[in-house]
DNA sequence: CAGTGAGCGAGCTTCCGCTTGACTT
C-alpha cells in the first residue's frame, strides 16, 4: 500500500507544478497531459477483434462499443502515473470540469485501475484557497457526462470514417470529411459563391472640403459628403442588393443614383457655391470596453491587430502560459476571478489613476452558446499583473506583443466607458440646374477616453480602420481593393469612414455661410462580401458552436492540408476541389453539413449528460436511423448515416464534379486537378474545348470573360511537328496538365 | 473521379478534442 501520500492528477504539467507548490509534501501532483486513451485506429485493432472493431474502432452492432487503446506516445505517461499510484493511498482526479475533462478522469480510472479511494475534485481558480476548498468537496465521476463525451467521440468517428471513403470513391484519394472541417469548408465555399454571384453596382457622389474658423479664429478644414440632391437622397452602397439592383427600400425611397457625368457636373457647379449651415447637432458618444479575452477573441484580435495566424497566436500564448505570465489559453469563458479583478483594478489605478476605473468591479458573462467554462478568461497571471515592460527582456517579440494585448484588454475590462460627443452638421448649396445639394459632415470628440487610455484606441479612435470583427478584404486579391473596399469589408460605408476622419468640427451656427476649398466627384462600386480570414472564420465557427478552443487553429490547418482552402495574404480561398466536395455533401448528405448540425448534436449531448437519454439510443438513431417503427411520426422518420452511404451507388460523379460558370463554361474537378470546358465550342472530334486552370486563379476571378480567354489561349491547341516515317501518323506537341508533351496521332 | 500520355497492380487514404515535448538537418 501507499506511504501516506495522495496522488492528484490534472491535465496540464504547468498546472501540476503550480498546484504542487500549493499542496505541500503530502500530495504528489502529476499531469495526464490531455487524453490518455482514444478510439483505436482500425489498423491498431488486434486480429482477434478485427471482425467487430476493424472498420471504425467501434462495434456498431453491439451498442457502439468503443475499442480504446493507450497510444504509443501516451505509454510513458501512463506508466509514470501507475508507478506514482503505487505509493499513494488516495487518488484525486482534478481534470477540467467539462465534458472532456470528465472523460479523462474516467479513462484514468479505467486505465490505472486504482485500489485506493478515488475522488473527483474540481476547481475554477488556481489559488491555494480554492484548491484546498475543493479537496474537501469531492464527488464521484459523473457517468452521464462521460457517456455524453463518448457519444461525441463515436459520432465524430462514424461521421468521418463513413463519409471520407465516399469522397475517395467519388472525388479523389486521401480526402476527408468531418463534422467540423466539412462545415468550415462549406462556409468558405458559400462565401466564394456569393462573391461569384455578386454584381457590382456603380454609384457616384460628391465630396467637398470646407473650412470654418475655430474658437481662436484659425481656419479649420473638414471633409463633407453630399447626401441628397434636389430633395432626393443619394444612393449609397446599402441601397443596392447583391445583383447590383436597387433594393426595394432604395427604390421606394426614390433614391438618386448619379453617374460619372452627372456627379462631375454637380461638382463643377458647386465649386463657387455658398454652403449654408442648415443645422448643427451634437449627440453624446459612449463606448464600453470589451470583455476579457477567450481563445476565440484572442485569435481574432491577434490576427487583426498583430497580423498573427491562429497557430502563431496559440504558440506564443503557450509560451507565456508555461512561464507563468498568463492564465490558461484554451478557454471559452470571459470570467475574471476575484484575484484578477483586484489585480486589474490595482494596475488601472497605478497606471491611469482612479478616475479611469469603472464604477464598480465588473464581471462579464459568457454569452457564447455551448461554452463549457472550465477555465477563466485569458489574462495576465497572478494577483499582481506584470507590466509589459517587465517582460520586455524575458520573452520573444511576438510573445511580448501578445502579452501587451492581453494586459491592455484585461485592464480595459475594469475601466470606465469612453465618452464624448459626435457633432453632425448639414449644409445646403445650390448646384445650378441640379437643384439643391445637401452635404453632411460629422466628427467625434472623445472628451474622456476611459478604457481607450489602456488600449490606445483613443489617440486614433476614428482613424482605426480595423475592428476586431472586421473581415479583411481579400488580401491583395484585387488591386483595386482600396480604402473604400476596406471600409466596405468592415461593414462601414465609405461615407462613414470619410466623415470619421473629422476628429472634430469647428463650431458653426445655423445660417453661417462657408465656401468650398475643393469639390470632387467620387466613383464607388458596391463590394462583394469579404472572404473569410482565419480570425473571422474562427469567430463564425464559435458562434455556431462548431469546434472548441483547443481546435480552432488546427481546423484551419486541416482544411489547408487537404487542399480545400489556401491563403492569399490573409484571405481564405476555396479550391475547386472544395467546391466539388461541398457540392457532394450538400446534395447527398445535407443534414450533416447543415450549419445547425453541431448545435443540434450539442443539445442531444446535453440530454445525455443530464441522464435524460442514453448515448446508445442517440447513436442508434444517428447511425441506423429511426425508420417506421422507431420514429414517433412520419416527420421524424429518417434514414441513418449507414443507409444513406450504402444507397449511394448510382450517384453521378460527373455531375457532382462539375461547377457551372455560365455561357456554356464549366469547371470539372478530375483526378489530376481542375480544368475548364466550353460546351458551346466543340473541337473537330466533337469534344468541348478545354483549358487548364492556373493555380493562382481564385474561383471568383474565373468570370465568363476570363474563362473564354483561357479557352482561346489553349485553342492554339496541338501543333503538328511532322509525319512519323514509320507509321505515317502525325507527331504533335500538346499542352497537358503536366506541361507540354509530344503525342503520336496514328494515321487514319 | 476518369481530360490529354503509358506501362502495372497493390495498398492506402479518413474523424474531433485534450495536452506537450522530441525529433536529428
Amino acid at each position: 500500500m501507499g506511504n501516506g501520500t495522495k496522488l492528484v492528477i490534472v491535465e496540464s504539467p504547468t498546472k501540476a507544478r503550480k498546484i504542487g507548490g500549493y499542496l505541500g509534501n503530502d500530495y504528489t501532483v502529476m499531469a495526464s497531459v490531455g487524453h490518455i486513451r482514444d478510439l483505436a485506429q482500425p489498423s491498431q485493432v488486434p486480429a482477434s477483434a478485427k471482425a467487430k472493431f476493424g472498420k471504425f474502432g467501434v462495434d456498431v452492432e453491439d451498442g457502439f462499443k468503443p475499442y480504446y487503446i493507450v497510444g504509443s506516445e501516451k505509454k510513458k505517461t501512463v506508466a509514470e502515473l501507475k508507478a506514482a499510484l503505487k505509493d499513494a493511498d488516495e487518488l484525486y482526479l482534478a481534470t477540467d470540469e467539462d465534458r472532456e475533462g470528465e472523460a479523462i478522469a474516467w479513462h484514468l480510472v479505467e486505465t490505472l485501475k486504482p485500489k485506493v479511494p478515488v475522488k473527483r475534485m474540481v476547481f475554477h481558480e488556481i489559488t491555494p484557497e480554492a484548491i484546498k476548498a475543493s479537496l474537501s468537496k469531492t464527488r464521484d465521476v459523473d457517468a452521464h457526462m462521460v457517456d455524453a463525451q463518448e457519444t461525441r467521440r463515436v459520432l465524430d468517428r462514424l461521421y468521418g470514417y463513413e463519409l471520407s471513403p465516399v469522397l475517395w470513391r467519388k472525388v479523389g484519394p486521401g480526402l476527408s470529411a468531418g463534422r467540423v472541417q466539412s462545415v468550415a469548408t462549406r462556409l468558405i465555399v458559400e462565401r466564394e459563391r456569393e462573391r461569384m454571384a455578386f454584381v457590382r453596382a456603380p454609384y457616384w457622389d460628391v465630396s467637398a472640403t470646407l473650412a470654418a474658423p475655430d474658437a481662436e479664429g484659425q481656419e479649420v478644414r473638414f471633409a463633407s459628403r453630399m447626401v441628397s440632391l434636389d430633395g432626393r437622397r443619394l444612393a449609397g452602397s446599402k441601397d443596392f442588393d447583391t445583383t447590383g439592383q436597387l433594393t426595394p427600400d432604395g427604390f421606394a425611397g426614390n433614391v438618386r443614383q448619379l453617374d460619372e457625368a452627372q456627379a462631375t457636373a454637380v461638382a463643377t457647379a458647386l465649386e463657387q457655391a455658398a454652403f449654408t449651415v442648415m443645422s448643427m447637432e451634437t449627440k453624446p458618444y459612449r463606448r464600453r470596453p470589451q470583455p476579457p479575452f477567450t481563445t476565440s477573441t484572442l485569435q481574432q484580435a491577434a490576427g487583426n491587430r498583430l497580423g498573427m495566424s491562429s497557430r502563431q497566436t496559440m504558440r506564443a500564448a503557450q509560451g507565456l502560459y508555461e512561464n507563468g505570465y498568463i492564465t490558461y489559453m484554451r478557454t471559452d469563458s470571459v470570467t475574471l476571478s476575484q484575484e484578477a479583478i483586484e489585480a486589474a483594478r490595482n494596475a488601472v489605478e497605478f497606471h491611469f489613476g482612479k478616475a479611469f476605473l469603472s464604477e464598480g468591479p465588473k464581471q462579464y458573462t459568457t454569452r457564447t452558446a455551448g461554452a463549457q467554462e472550465a477555465h477563466e478568461c485569458i489574462r495576465p497571471a497572478g494577483a499582481r499583473f506584470r507590466d509589459p515592460q517587465e517582460l520586455a527582456t524575458k520573452v520573444p517579440a511576438d510573445q511580448l506583443k501578445l502579452y501587451t494585448l492581453i494586459w491592455q484588454r484585461t485592464l480595459a475590462s475594469q475601466m470606465a466607458d469612453a465618452t464624448g460627443s459626435t457633432a453632425t452638421v448639414r449644409l445646403s448649396a445650390p448646384a445650378g440646374t441640379y437643384g439643391e445639394a445637401v452635404f453632411q459632415a460629422s466628427g467625434t470628440v472623445i472628451e474622456f477616453p476611459g478604457f481607450m487610455k489602456a488600449t490606445g484606441e483613443g489617440r486614433r479612435a476614428s482613424a482605426e480602420p480595423k475592428t476586431e470583427q472586421a473581415a479583411q478584404p481579400a488580401g491583395g486579391a484585387e488591386p483595386s481593393a482600396s480604402a473604400a473596399a476596406a471600409s466596405q469589408a468592415t461593414g462601414r460605408t465609405a461615407k462613414q469612414a470619410e466623415s470619421d476622419e473629422n476628429a472634430s468640427l469647428p463650431p458653426m451656427r445655423t445660417g453661417d455661410v462657408l465656401h468650398a476649398v475643393a469639390v470632387q466627384a467620387d466613383g464607388h462600386e458596391t463590394q462583394p462580401p469579404a472572404r473569410y480570414t482565419e480570425a473571422s472564420l474562427v469567430r463564425t465557427l464559435e458562434a455556431k458552436e462548431i469546434g472548441r478552443p483547443s481546435t480552432y487553429a488546427s481546423i484551419i490547418s486541416t482544411i489547408i492540408d487537404r487542399g480545400y482552402v489556401y491563403e492569399r495574404g490573409r484571405a481564405l480561398i476555396p479550391s475547386w476541389l472544395a467546391f466539388a466536395v461541398t457540392k457532394l455533401l450538400e446534395t447527398k448528405f445535407p443534414k450533416y453539413v447543415d450549419y445547425q448540425f453541431t448545435a443540434d448534436m450539442e443539445n442531444g449531448l446535453d440530454q445525455i449528460a443530464h441522464g435524460q437519454e442514453s448515448g446508445r439510443d442517440w447513436l442508434t438513431r444517428f447511425y441506423f436511423g429511426s425508420g417506421d417503427g422507431a420514429a414517433a411520426n412520419a416527420d421524424e422518420a429518417h434514414a441513418g448515416l449507414q443507409q444513406q452511404v450504402a444507397q449511394l451507388g448510382e450517384i453521378d460523379a460527373r455531375a457532382i464534379n462539375t461547377i457551372e460558370i455560365g455561357d456554356g463554361l464549366h469547371v470539372r474537378v478530375g483526378r489530376y486537378g481542375p480544368y475548364l470546358e466550353d460546351m458551346n465550342h466543340l473541337d473537330d472530334q466533337g469534344n468541348p474545348k478545354r483549358a487548364s486552370l492556373p493555380d493562382t486563379l481564385a474561383p471568383d476571378e474565373l468570370t465568363v470573360e476570363v474563362g473564354h480567354e483561357l479557352i482561346e489561349k489553349n485553342a492554339g491547341g496541338p501543333r503538328a511537328l511532322g509525319v512519323d516515317p514509320a507509321t505515317g501518323g502525325t507527331v504533335e506537341v500538346r499542352n497537358g496538365r503536366f506541361g507540354p508533351y509530344v503525342a503520336l496521332v496514328p494515321d487514319r
